[in-house]
DNA sequence: CTTCAAACCTGTGGGC
DNA sequence: TGCCCACAGGTTTGAA
């Protein structure tokens, strides 16, 4: 998403928007106001700067508001040469007053969406009120490392449910949840109360690493959906330690990765390096 | 209030 | 070759 946001940064903030068209019912489900109102509130606004918090990015306008988006799982932004041929899975495209690129959103399993929403103060930061509740993530110059390992300990839950918990910190997916556990050598069904604050430290500086990593590799591609806004892929996955790596040797002991469901997904660990606690399944 | 599982969605790929 | 089903992901919703 951080590297989606660089992208907006670069081509898209400072034009003033000359056109909005919205295509698919599920991509301004979250704008109550509906697509006339989306519309309407964009046309002739300038963008003003690109910002994200966790997975959500959002494009303050020159009139207080933020065009706010979430990629979900597939969506994409990509700047695209005027008058491109439309791709299979347009949802919304923008024209500029320069005639120059048009900004794009592409989403094929419409798990992201779009919406307007008025910048509010929280936590001495603008951000848009619907996601006021979010955390700040760790790439955050307002991130607080102490508090966030508080948060994560104050949950009556497993590590890796906390990890995945957005409002306790924000960013943190399911391949990065994995990814920071076997760097701390902690299996993810531990329950929080069981976490040392000691612990919890080393986990989020690990989920940091694990980041900061990634985007120096310009992002995690394990699907091609997963692409900056020029259409490129990052290349952080073959980074990736265990993620994905079912039955192949732990990078660290040699010992066969595992992976077993979670949460309607799967969660991948070493069995040495992170043996289970005790008490969990 | 907290926690949890289901629902949302579509393209891909394995098995038969 | 073609069909069916499991799977991938993040957030919201409603239930417990």
């Amino acid at each position: 998403v951080e590297t989606v946001r660089a992208g907006l940064q670069r081509w898209v903030v400072g034009r003033r928007i000359k056109s909005v068209a919205v295509a698919g019912e599920r991509t301004l489900r979250r704008h109550v106001a509906g697509a006339d109102d989306f519309v309407a509130r964009l046309t002739g606004r300038r963008f003003a700067a690109a910002r994200r918090r966790g997975k959500y990015l959002w494009l303050p306008l020159d009139d207080g508001t933020s065009l706010l988006a979430h990629l979900g799982m597939s969506g994409q932004f990509l700047a695209v040469p005027a008058n491109a041929a439309a791709g299979k899975h347009l949802r919304a495209r923008w024209t500029f007053d320069d005639d120059g690129p048009e900004l794009r959103f592409h989403d094929q399993r419409t798990f992201g969406g779009l919406a307007l929403a008025e910048l509010v103060e929280a936590d001495g930061t603008l951000v848009p009120s619907t996601i006021a509740h979010i955390a700040r993530d760790p790439m955050d110059p307002g991130f607080d490392p102490d508090r966030a390992v508080r948060a994560l300990r104050s949950r009556r839950t497993e590590v890796k449910r906390a990890l995945l918990d957005q409002t306790l910190v924000s960013g943190i997916g399911n391949i990065y949840a994995d990814e920071a556990l076997w760097r701390a050598r902690l299996h993810g069904t531990r329950p929080v109360e069981r976490l040392t604050r000691a612990q919890g430290t080393v986990l989020l500086a690990s989920a940091t690493e694990v980041m900061a990593e990634a985007l120096r590799a310009g992002g995690t591609s394990f699907d091609s959906l997963y692409v900056n806004i020029n259409g490129q892929s990052g290349y952080f996955e073959r980074s990736l330690n265990v993620y994905g790596r079912g039955d192949r040797p732990c990078r660290r002991c040699g010992t066969p990765i595992r992976r077993e469901p979670f949460m309607n997904r799967s969660s991948y660990f070493c069995p040495r390096c992170q043996p289970k606690p005790r008490s969990s399944r």
